[in-house]
This record gives structure tokens, C-alpha cells and sequence, in this order.
DNA sequence: GATGCGTGGAA
DNA sequence: TTTCCAAGCAT
């Protein structure tokens, strides 16, 4: 008990005192904007804080306002969204904009309950937004906690949420100010507790690490099985016409890429298309193949073959789309080198 | 409870 | 090159 005590004051006080300056911590009168701190959490699921760093100042400018990004088209934010990555974080987003402007009165709530209502709130972005945000004493669990948590007690085995969401309420209860403790642990966990070489010479609770006094700090948690990736064969056609524009349509509302545009493409598990079937895909008069490459997601290798193709006609849900509009548009990063790949050039580059 | 969902940096 | 994984969530 005297134990996590001590550690909870130790890493609130530290990260008091070296907290980086990220944006969404910006505070007026002490508090943080709500939405920002929103905005910022949903951005960063899953996503690092280098990446998001990029990306946020432009999506506040886009939608400044809670209010303003309920009453924009979907379209608009997914493009606004293009290359982070897990797309349905962006209509979940949207989604909640315009729950809490219909149910909530425009306020973000405070209460975890009233939050996980919320379409693509879990338990992790609640108990972030409750306690950073509101100073409620809700415990939150993320990689980094999960990791740093074990470690401390040398919980020894693969990650075990279960067991750390336990541990993080019973700290959290005894911290003066619950947030900071939170985003202290967080903290720790991505400058010091690193999953390789971790800092622990340089880590403010490190006279209370059990993992570390018993060199297990690289050991605990175990990583886990990682699905193998599988392949999928895409054949894709970017066919250009004489204005150079690019022919256009929208991936389906589900699964990889939903909903984003990319060119006409043939997708399947077993192979490619063939040529024949590309050139019936767009009823083009000319089609030339131009470029191979595999692109990588978490499970999957899709393995690109682009073709190039004149004389191909719009409709259908298809459009022409020219250079500048591709920045309205949600476009993943595989298309954007499917078709910069094809030798066309597009505004909103794949990020470096 | 396992799987699918993107992307890119680090080792 | 390959593997890991990063402020998770929904199904």
C-alpha cells in the first residue's frame, strides 16, 4: 500500500515535471479543450505520436469545432483523414459529433459511462478523456500502461488486460490528480519503459520495479503470436483521359479501405486478374501494364499489379477525378502509389 | 475471444 | 529483410 503510493506520486511528479509540450495539452485556465483532447484520442488509437503530430493542427483548422465537424459531410472528414490509417475511426469520429450535438447538448461528457455510449469510445479513450480531461479518478489501460504496469510488479506471462485494468483502478484511486497520474503512466511507458531497451536507468520508479530488479524488464509482458499475413492479389487499372484526369471509384463500406476511392480494381485471394478481365474492367480501348509492388498492412500483403489504360468511359459510380481534387477525397496510401506508380501525378502525396 | 482494421518507424 | 508494435475498438 505504501508502495503505490509512492509510485503513484513519484510518476505524477515526474511527468509534471517532463511532460513534452504536445498540443492537445494545451490547456486555457488549467483546463483542456474538450474536443481537442477528443480529436487527439481517437487520432492516436493505435497510431503514434509522431504520426498524429502531423496530422492534428490541420484537421482543427478543417473542423474547429465540435459543432462543425457534426455538420460536415462524411466525405470531408474521411479525406481529411487520408493516409492515417484505420478509416473507421474517422466515421466513428464523425459519428460522435453528431451524437454530441444531438443528445449532449454539444458537450463532450464526463462520465465514463455516458462516454463508452459513444460509437468508437472503449473503455481506454472514456477512462482518457474522464480523467484528463475532467479529473474524474478513472483508470485507463493502453500498451504502454499494460507494459509499464507489469513490469513494475513483475507480473510475469503475456499481456494480461484484465489483470492491469485491476491494478490501474487501484492506483488511480489514490492519485491527487488522476490525469496526470494517467498520462504520467502513459508517458513513462513511451519515452522510459520501452518494450526494447528499456531506460531503467533513467526511470523515475525504478526502486520500486520488481522486472527490473530481477532483470525481466525485457522478458515481461512475453509478445505474442502475431497472425500471419495473408496475401491478396490486386489488379488495378488507372486509366487517364485527355484532360489527364484520373477515372475513380469507392471501395465498398466494409472491410480494407472502406469507403475510401482508389482506381477500378480487381481484388481476390487466390490470384491475379487477368489482362482480359482488367481491360473489360474499365471497357477501355488501351491497356498497358506499368508497374508491380507489394504494399503491407497488419494482415495483409496486397500485392499491387497497375495497369495504365486510355479510352476508358466514367459512370456507374465511377467520376474523373483531376490533380487538385484528389485532396477531397479519402484515399489510402496504397492507392496513392498506385497511382503515382502509373506515372500520374496527385496533390496530397504519400507522407514521406 | 479471436480477428480485422493502416501506416510507418525502429531494431 | 523481417518483426514488432503504436494513447484501441467493433464484431
Amino acid at each position: 500500500m505504501k508502495r503505490d503510493r509512492q509510485l503513484v506520486n513519484a510518476i505524477a511528479a515526474w511527468f509534471a515535471a517532463s511532460a513534452r509540450p504536445l498540443p492537445w495539452r494545451a490547456t486555457t485556465r488549467g483546463r483542456r479543450d474538450p474536443y481537442r483532447s477528443l480529436v487527439s484520442e481517437i487520432m492516436l488509437q493505435q497510431t503514434q505520436v509522431a504520426r498524429v503530430l502531423q496530422r492534428f493542427e490541420p484537421f482543427l483548422e478543417r473542423f474547429p469545432t465540435i459543432d462543425a465537424l457534426a455538420a460536415a459531410d462524411e466525405a470531408d472528414v474521411l479525406a481529411a483523414w487520408s493516409g492515417l490509417g484505420y478509416y473507421r475511426r474517422a466515421r466513428m469520429l464523425h459519428a460522435i459529433a453528431k451524437a454530441v450535438r444531438d443528445h449532449h447538448g454539444s458537450n463532450i461528457p464526463r462520465q465514463v459511462e455516458s462516454l463508452m455510449t459513444l460509437p468508437g469510445v472503449g473503455r481506454y479513450t472514456a477512462g482518457a478523456i474522464s480523467s484528463i480531461v475532467f479529473g474524474q479518478p478513472e483508470p485507463l489501460v493502453d500498451g504502454n500502461v499494460l507494459r509499464v504496469l507489469q513490469r513494475l510488479d513483475a507480473h510475469e506471462g503475456p499481456p494480461d488486460p484484465a489483470w492491469a485494468w485491476r491494478r490501474a483502478e487501484g492506483l488511480v484511486r489514490m492519485a491527487d490528480e488522476p490525469g496526470v497520474f494517467n498520462e504520467g503512466l502513459m508517458e513513462l511507458g513511451a519515452m522510459v519503459c520501452t518494450p526494447a531497451s528499456p531506460k531503467c536507468a533513467q526511470c523515475p520508479v525504478a526502486q520500486w520495479c520488481r522486472a527490473g530488479k530481477q532483470g525481466l524488464q525485457e522478458r515481461v509482458p512475453e509478445p505474442k503470436r502475431r497472425a500471419q499475413r495473408r496475401a491478396l492479389f490486386a489488379s488495378a487499372v488507372v486509366a487517364t483521359n485527355a484532360r489527364g484526369y484520373t477515372l475513380m471509384e469507392q471501395r465498398p463500406g466494409r472491410g480494407l479501405w472502406a469507403g475510401l476511392w482508389q482506381p477500378p480494381t480487381i481484388e481476390s485471394d487466390e490470384q491475379h486478374a487477368e489482362p482480359e478481365q482488367v481491360r473489360a474492367l474499365v471497357c477501355a480501348r488501351v491497356v498497358e501494364p506499368a508497374a508491380t509492388f507489394s504494399f503491407l498492412t497488419t494482415h495483409r500483403e496486397v500485392r499491387f499489379v497497375v495497369y495504365r489504360a486510355t479510352g476508358a468511359r466514367a459512370g456507374g459510380g465511377r467520376r474523373w477525378v483531376g490533380p487538385a481534387e484528389t485532396t477531397l477525397l479519402g484515399i489510402g496510401n496504397a492507392q496513392r502509389r498506385v497511382i503515382e506508380s502509373a506515372g500520374v501525378a496527385m496533390q496530397g502525396a504519400v507522407s514521406s
